[in-house]
Parts: structure tokens; sequence; C-alpha cells
DNA sequence: CACTCGTGGGG
DNA sequence: TCCCCAAGAGT
């Protein structure tokens, strides 16, 4: 069967599309990997500086496999949801180990690869491969929730499942890699979030939601929650010459595996600031002093930061239990630090730097 | 299934 | 200032 919106897709594309992204070039399992990881959640604009390094540093699969996972968090550090960095480290270690440092190209041996999913895996397939998938990101998801006037948020199963069922329907036999390329940039480029651009779209004509005049109401939106607040400490042990202790985080939760600012458990009270401080660390807190605090938003809660710091005298009180360890200022910030902590300790500096 | 992970941009 | 959300996946 002849569908009509594959072929509209790949002629609008054609003249329109999004041909020259750095991962366009030399397009091999490993670079088309990569850059859909990287661009899991998270735009392009931000990725490109992101990928370019990545791939002077770790060119393929061994050299990725190879290097030390905090080789390849600190080329993550900014990009947010490092899970994914540590995924990826794993996944070319399980592809050098498993299939002899060649990607499969099969669906169901890709998304048994660390942090490679139904949508990447079929994204793998179809652009590095040329073998007809499926895939349904967040472009995917808006196109046909307007194309079909498909009721409800995506995040529910139900809506998902019936999303990912047109995109199968859609996806034709022929030129799967441009096709795979062509809804993304649809939907990145013309049925976006806000003001679509329906007088351009190749679809317009069969597009269920713009004959209602409803293009508003697709996708269907997230049933909104109320965000709690949280409240932490966050410790700045500072020595006579200006050096700053960092402690590795733990490998889940938040700014997993990444170094920052020794931070108290939330569980602690601010008023408790010096008992607690003792208990976690062992040493006398009891005259720290205060800086500002600040509020940073993330994506499920508000977390008010509080700053509070510490000169140290013996180093050695502190950095004994093998998850800390002393690093210059300037060092930090090349670091595995994310921006509300890159804001304390550039705050607590008398030049501001690195601030856009 | 609900929840978690992050940072930057747009309304 | 505050909200949603972006080339999703793991728990």
């Amino acid at each position: 069967m002849s569908d009509s919106f594959a072929r509209k897709l790949l002629a609008w594309y054609d003249k329109n599309g999004r041909h020259d992204l750095p991962w366009h070039h030399d397009r091999n399992p490993y670079r088309v990997w990569v850059s859909e990881i990287m661009l899991q959640q998270t735009q392009v604009t931000t990725v490109i500086p992101y990928f370019e390094a990545f791939m002077r540093r770790f060119p393929n699969v061994a050299a990725l496999a190879e290097a030390p996972v905090d080789d390849v968090l600190s080329h993550w550090s900014g990009l947010g949801y490092y899970a994914r960095a540590r995924n990826l480290h794993k996944a070319a270690k399980q592809i050098v180990s498993d299939h002899g440092g060649e990607f499969p190209a099969d669906q169901e041996q890709l998304e048994s690869l660390t942090g490679i999913g139904r949508s990447t895996a079929a994204a793998i397939l179809a652009q590095a491969f040329q073998t007809r998938a499926t895939i349904l990101d967040g472009n995917v998801k808006r196109v046909l929730a307007r194309y079909h006037a498909v009721p409800g948020w995506p995040g529910k199963t139900s809506v998902l499942n019936r999303l990912w069922k047109c995109a199968e329907q859609h996806t034709p036999e022929e030129r799967i890699r441009d096709y795979t390329q062509a809804i993304m940039d649809l939907g990145a480029m013309v049925c976006t979030r806000s003001r679509p651009a329906c007088d351009v779209c190749p679809l317009n004509s069969d597009c269920e939601a713009k004959a209602r005049g409803e293009q508003k109401l697709y996708p269907g939106s997230k049933p909104k929650k109320e965000k709690p607040e949280k409240t932490t400490w966050m410790l700045i042990l500072e020595d006579r010459e200006g050096r700053i202790l960092l402690e590795r985080r733990p490998p889940s939760g938040i700014w997993g595996g990444l170094w920052s600012l020794p931070e108290l458990d939330p569980a602690y009270q601010p008023e408790e600031l010096p008992d607690a401080c003792e208990q976690a660390y062992g040493y006398d807190c009891s005259q720290p002093e205060l800086a500002d605090g600040f509020r940073h938003t993330f994506s499920h809660y508000h977390l008010h930061i509080q700053p509070a710091r510490l000169n140290v005298a013996n180093t050695s009180q502190v950095a004994d239990n093998g998850n800390h360890q002393w690093v210059y200022r300037d060092e930090a910030l090349t670091l595995g630090l994310p921006a509300p902590i890159r804001t304390i300790l550039t705050s607590s500096q008398s030049s501001p730097q690195e601030q856009t």
C-alpha cells in the first residue's frame, strides 16, 4: 500500500529537511547511537558541541569501552541525565565483549544493551543499517497525535500504544533512513508544540486536528501535580589555601557519579546544621559562615539549597573515607559540576566568571 | 504504572 | 517568576 503520508513527507524533506547535522556525516552505528542517546530529552543545539567533543575523544566503540568511566562522565558534564553516560559506557563494553565490537543489526539485541530502548534501537536500525524500523520520539508523537487527533496524554500507556500503532502503519518500506529523519524534522520545524506552521505542512490536507481547528489540543497535556519543596545543605569546605573539598556522589540519584559539594542528609533540619555536620563529618563546625541560599526548580520538585562555608584546618579529618577528594577551585569548575553547584562556587568568589 | 533523572529554552 | 517540555529509558 502506497501510503501518501510517507510520500508527501519525503517530498517535503528533500527540499526542507535538516541534512547537515554533525551526526549526519559518516553515519555509522556508533555515531548514530551516541547522537541518539545525547538527544534523548535534549535539544539539538545543546547536543552539537558535546557530540563533537565526545567524538574527538571517543572516536569508536573500542575507545569508549577502554576509557575510564570518569572520563566519559566529564565529557557529559552539563548535559544532564548522567545515567545516560554510565549506560553508554556499560553498553560499549557489552558490544565489545558480547558482540565482537560490532553493533548487532537486530531490534531485540539492540534493546538488550543498557540504555537502548525501543525507539533508540529503531533509530539505529533505520539510520545506520537502513533497515525498516519504527521510532516514536516526542516529535513523532506530536505529529501523529495531531494527524489522527489522538486524545490523551502520551505518557499514559494506552495513548502511547495507540501512537505506536499509528507510527508503525505509516512506516514505509523504502527510504527508511530519510523517512525517519523526515518525520522528526517535521515535528521540530513545522509541527511544533506552539504555533505550528500548518500552512506549509505537507500533511495539512489530511490532518484531523487541523480539519477541526484543534491543533492546540494535541498532544494532550500532562496532568499537573504539585511539586514538593525540599531543603538541603551543601557544605563549602575550604582549607587555608582556598581549596574546596568535593565529594563523589553515589552512582544513582541526582547528579549520580559526579563530584559536588558534600551534601548533608536532607532529613536534617536546617536549624540543626552544626550537630548534623559534626555527625556526618566528624569535626567542629559550630561557627559556619552562611552564604545566601537559593531555590532551584527541578523537573519534579523545588530544591532550596543552603550553602554553609566552613574553614577546615586539617584536611585529613575529612578526606579519609575514600569518597572525598581535594581539588582546586579552578579544577572543580571543569569536573562534573552541575549548574547549582557551579553557582555556589562562583558566587562565593570575588570575581564571577563562566556565567553567561 | 508511577516515579526518577537535568539542563536550557519558550510562552 | 513559573510552568511545560525536549531525538526516553530504567527502576
